[in-house]
DNA sequence: CGGTTTGTTTTGTCAAGACTGAACACGATG
DNA sequence: CATCGTGTTCAGTCTTGACAAAACAAACCG
């Protein structure tokens, strides 16, 4: 027999205020929709960003299974986005002694913001490796040229600033030890 | 009507072979190839992109036809993509007198990137409005709201320094307006 | 061993949307 | 008027990628 659910009790394995843990309220619900909407706009699944909202929000690692449940997609849907959000450094597969199931959680969140500078760095060096190519032509067009300076120009500054508005928020991280309660 | 050459060569406006004009040297290609990926990452299709990779490299005004032809799709395509940017303010459609054709020319580029700034905004809107429906709960978890406060500054300190790079790049450009060739 | 739990990979379906050719609108022009 | 030149809109095709179900793998248990 496959997964048999006979009981309408939600017995679940070990979980009293399993009621309480399952279910969303509407404004968590609403906060991990809009995170899936918004990794969607950078080109992730819409399953990863509701991921990233829902570890976001749960204070202790997540089993498999619930991330699941408690978005109502399957289990190949997470296997999927949970590896590719790993891969990126966005959460962290967490295993306990004596459980072989796997938990998540989110990581300090860098990942996905390095991202954001790759990308202007990568605008960046297209728009360098096209002033190189213009430099040989130097008649035609002194428009061309500024304007590429000034691509290149803001896209270098963009990067430098979010990179240090990370280091900074690293820094200040530090002493936020996150106390044992 | 400005006039691209200093014109030792005859008239070849209508010759589709004409090499200097219509074809596009390798680097180009590929500077426009990129911007076509650049803009497609950001849920522009790739040939408004392309479109604005190669406004960029044309120091005069392109006409709506050639912009088919030397990008190697439709004029519909053309259509489409050029009233997007336009509605966008990215480009420009400027007009001759006693032409009744289109060109299109680069603007000084605003638009797309007060796009990403509204992006960091909504983020940052989402997080507040989480952490507002969480205050009524106090007892769960002070890591949540940690977490949401980083989110919050990160985002929040992310559109202001955008901003302000975008208000001095256009101070600095106060003086290259749009000169008369 | 067979059976169970847990996660992964594969395969197929479906929807979104980019792009095109064709039809269209509309002014200019002989 | 018929026709051409110019750009727009419509309808259809085709690609891409997200997602799920099912088959699979591997560790564990009896």
């Amino acid at each position: 027999m496959t997964v048999s659910e006979p009981t309408p009790l939600p017995d679940r394995s070990a979980e009293p205020t399993a009621a309480a843990d399952l279910s969303l309220h509407a404004a968590e619900e609403r906060f991990i929709e809009a995170m899936g909407l918004m990794h969607e706009e950078d080109r992730l699944p819409r399953i990863a960003g509701r991921l990233v909202g829902l570890l976001i929000l749960s204070p202790d690692p997540v089993r498999f299974d619930h991330l699941a449940e408690r978005l109502r997609v399957s289990r190949a849907s997470i296997s999927t986005n949970t590896r590719l959000l790993e891969n990126m450094g966005v959460i962290q597969r967490v295993t306990r002694l004596g459980d072989r199931r796997d938990y998540f959680q989110i990581n300090q969140e860098p990942g996905l913001l390095l991202r954001i500078v790759d990308r202007f760095r990568a605008r960046q060096a297209s728009a360098e490796e096209m002033k190189q190519a213009l430099l040989p032509e130097p008649g035609a067009d002194g428009i061309v040229a500024e304007r590429l300076d000034w691509f290149i120009r803001f896209y270098s500054t963009l990067a430098d600033s979010l990179n240090s508005v990370l280091a900074a928020m690293a820094s200040r991280d530090g002493n936020s030890g996150p106390d044992p309660a």
